[in-house]
DNA sequence: ACCCAAATTTGATCTGAGTCAATCGGCTTG
DNA sequence: CAAGCCGATTGACTCAGATCAAATTTGGGT
């Protein structure tokens, strides 16, 4: 594990110009709030690869991710990863109540997030309801998401688990670029298989027979959906 | 699906002698604020099998669990069936964002629930933050949980699974009778098969083959484990 | 453009868990 | 107390997806 390639930017106030002022947990403030609320976090940019951070480490922060995608997963002792979910713009992240974060988070290409430091973000959601509301939404919004998971996770077939994927990745994407039949992959075929519960070589020749079917097109970087009708027919099953 | 077989208890001063007073939502309120809080719930009994409430229904009440255990699952249209977790007492149901229960509940054995309408409930956690950090607390538990299964699900074995499945119940079993190597399972085969995305046939061949191991015992109603250690490591893997 | 390393695809084979099909056992019911 | 039922167990066989093993493609660096 190569360590973090960190830049941090000079804070200031910069959630002017932020891109998801109006989605992620800062939606919740007033213009006044904001203003005191920048003071707490800073821009951190991560690079390809990196380490945001550790199952195992100690809660230091929460981050809310402005830019990028982040893969969270677990790890077993004999290294077989699962990865828990794939962290876009918006996402807010860090909440436990363990005191450690419970999964670990890796940039997948360049990152931005917004740090809180965690002591700081705390006290300032002890008398703000609002924002406090605004994260148990996430949690809410989260734990459902979770439990979909577990269904494609214990009950369906890699065909199944394949197609809902592509349906679901392409669904998060309309809130950043609207709706495409072009879904952009930057992760690996090995985070799709560690997501899906799969092995690398079954979601490969999965993505092959789809395409042979005439269903997809494998494209640089992606995935186009050249029949998207059969591909949520597969899904559904 | 036969109709709820239903009791409702005459509303009343009933949370001074409720079982999981301390443990459940309820436990972030003061004396004055439990006097309120009372008059909002009602006991409610719920028989074997009886069905709570579902998947694709309007939510109209919170629960809080006091007494038995539900299953909560999802089922997919050609009926396959995921368990995403077991409710016992202490636990809260209903909190979602799309105003619709997203996964069904039944009661396994007798159940008695605290409803809440969810209207009054909502407008009652409106200046009660307290209330509304115990319940984002629970949300975050629950995620956790939701994470590790996940994993399960994802990535271990039938035999890693049903060693995981009676640990962890076993765990949750200590804060209603504390520590004991015989764990009682009140839900059928075919639920655990669910839960634990195997079937029926293969969690039965597993006990058998721990028991023939002389790592467990199958006793009626229940699980001895003979030998905790093997169950842990079989567990870790 | 060329080289190397890594990622992906493809092929051949294996196996853990599923499926199909009897029993078995314990409980309820008449 | 026998019959019938339902959940659980057991056995035989199958198969979806894993594993093992090469190619092949891709991409980044020079």
């Amino acid at each position: 594990m190569k360590p973090s390639v960190v830049m941090i930017e000079p804070n200031g106030h910069f959630c002017d110009d932020c891109a998801v002022r109006g989605a992620a947990v800062c939606s919740s403030l007033n213009a006044a709030e904001l203003r005191e609320f920048e003071h707490l976090g800073r821009r951190v940019h991560f690079g390809a690869g990196d380490t945001v951070f550790s199952e195992e480490d100690i809660t230091t922060s929460f981050y809310n991710v402005l830019e990028g995608v982040m893969r969270l997963y677990k790890l077993l002792p004999d290294g077989r990863r699962q990865i828990v979910g794939f962290a876009l713009p918006g996402d807010f992240l860090g909440m436990n109540l363990s005191g450690r974060h419970n999964f670990s988070a890796d940039a997948i290409g360049v990152v931005t997030v917004c740090q809180f430091a965690k002591a700081l973000f705390t006290r300032f959601i002890e008398d703000r309801p609002q924002l406090l509301r605004r994260i148990n939404e996430l949690a809410i919004r989260e734990l459902s998401q979770a439990r979909d998971h577990m269904v494609l996770l214990g009950r369906r077939s890699a065909d199944e688990k394949v197609a809902t994927f592509l349906l679901g990745w392409r669904e998060r994407q309309v809130a950043i670029k609207g709706l495409s039949d072009t879904v952009p992959l930057p992760m690996s075929r090995q985070d799709i298989a560690d997501y899906l519960g799969l092995t690398i070589e079954t979601v490969s020749r999965t993505f092959t027979k789809l395409e042979r079917q005439g269903v997809i097109e494998i494209i640089h970087g992606g995935i186009s959906l050249l029949d998207p009708a059969r591909v949520e027919a597969m899904a559904a099953a």
